[in-house]
DNA sequence: ATCCATCCATACACCCCTGTATGGAATTAC
DNA sequence: GTAATTCCATACAGGGGTGTATGGATGGAT
């Protein structure tokens, strides 16, 4: 603590923060400055502007959140143990609650759309790539890679807006991991059975 | 058209679009009377404030989308009928199209809270009865009823934020009809599946 | 110990929003 | 056709946000 200098880092995280809360409105450099102890003085010494904050914290998401995953499950060759991986990883623990669907909610904003085309793209890629390795066609694959993506971001959103009433999308607890594990084995039966139809 | 006088409801519905635009920020009274060609002036003669409007316009959408809806299925008795009228019209045609996920990112926000609870218990109930009809027991009926429902919201999502780069989840066109038929019959798929395990 | 670059605080002008007050237009009742 | 009611336009005060300008701390090099 008590580091005297705020680096860019630090207000792109909490510009990611009041994203989650309360969408690219509540992304206020009055209110980050507050928040982090300064003024907005210190602010636009770091940025140019608003919007440069919102591309910086964005690109940050998308290193993080998509970039950098994928990189890491590079090196599981099994691709059973990759779907299990990645999951586990996506859904298992958050960074910032509820900051997906906050920006997929400003999917038409100019600093947010072309962030998130990139990361739908790629991770749909990524999953269309992996249901291929577990021995799909390309169309079913992609079908597949489709569904478990909506189920993925539902399964966020859920979370973000109700996961004191449905305990089974929390990020942990029993019941989390009960659900998430169960969650992960329906999707690998679904792709078995969508790879030798019976 | 030329209707002279607006009516609540115009407003509500204006509020609605607003906001699965912008979130709840880009409801403002000022710009709302400028797409309704008129001013804050009747706004203010028809609501007491901005919040009176937030909250009608959500409890709108509650009706329209959760409590008609349901109630207009209970007709059918069939319940794998059921399922596929209850997706069907929840997928195949958005009144407006990203309302939801607008919504949910906004879940913290005092007048959003209480409907998108409601809503959310609601749906969740009425799935978890309909899989309970299709004959599962009752845990894995309420897992399946959660895991489909983020399925939905997901699905949302994606046309929302990606319908062009997903023309699986558009609302309308060849692609997006066969997706959802090859959806449908997969939860239903599903469903038998857990119901009489091999 | 001092200088220089880095970093932050404060003050200002400007814009957009809300909510209220009040006057005016449109519609209906009669 | 006029009066009353319903509905809308305009003007104002207040608050909060952005971006800029400028002066003041602060920390590292020497």
């Amino acid at each position: 603590m008590a580091r005297r200098h705020l680096t860019p880092q630090d207000w792109s995280t909490a510009a990611l923060r009041a994203m989650a809360r309360g969408g690219v409105a509540a992304v206020s450099v009055n209110a980050l400055a507050g928040e982090l102890g300064t003024t907005r003085g210190s602010f636009y010494w770091h940025f140019k502007d608003r919007d440069a904050l919102l591309t910086a914290g964005l690109e940050m998401w998308e290193h993080d959140n998509t970039t950098a995953l994928i990189s890491e499950l590079g090196g599981i060759t099994d691709p059973r143990q990759r779907l299990t991986a990645l999951f586990t990883a996506a859904l298992g623990q958050e960074d910032i609650n509820g900051l997906e669907p906050a920006i997929v909610a400003h999917a038409d904003h100019p600093a947010v759309a072309p962030v998130l085309r990139r990361v739908t793209e790629r991770r749909i890629a990524y999953l269309t790539e992996l249901y291929t390795d577990l021995g799909l066609a390309p169309a079913p694959a992609r079908r597949q890679a489709v569904t478990t993506y909506a189920t993925y971001l539902g399964w966020l959103e859920l979370r973000r807006s109700a996961s004191d009433l449905v305990p089974e999308v929390a990020a942990t607890g029993p019941t989390a991991t009960a659900a998430l594990e169960h969650l992960i084995s329906e999707l690998a039966r679904s792709a078995k059975h969508l790879a030798e139809p019976e």
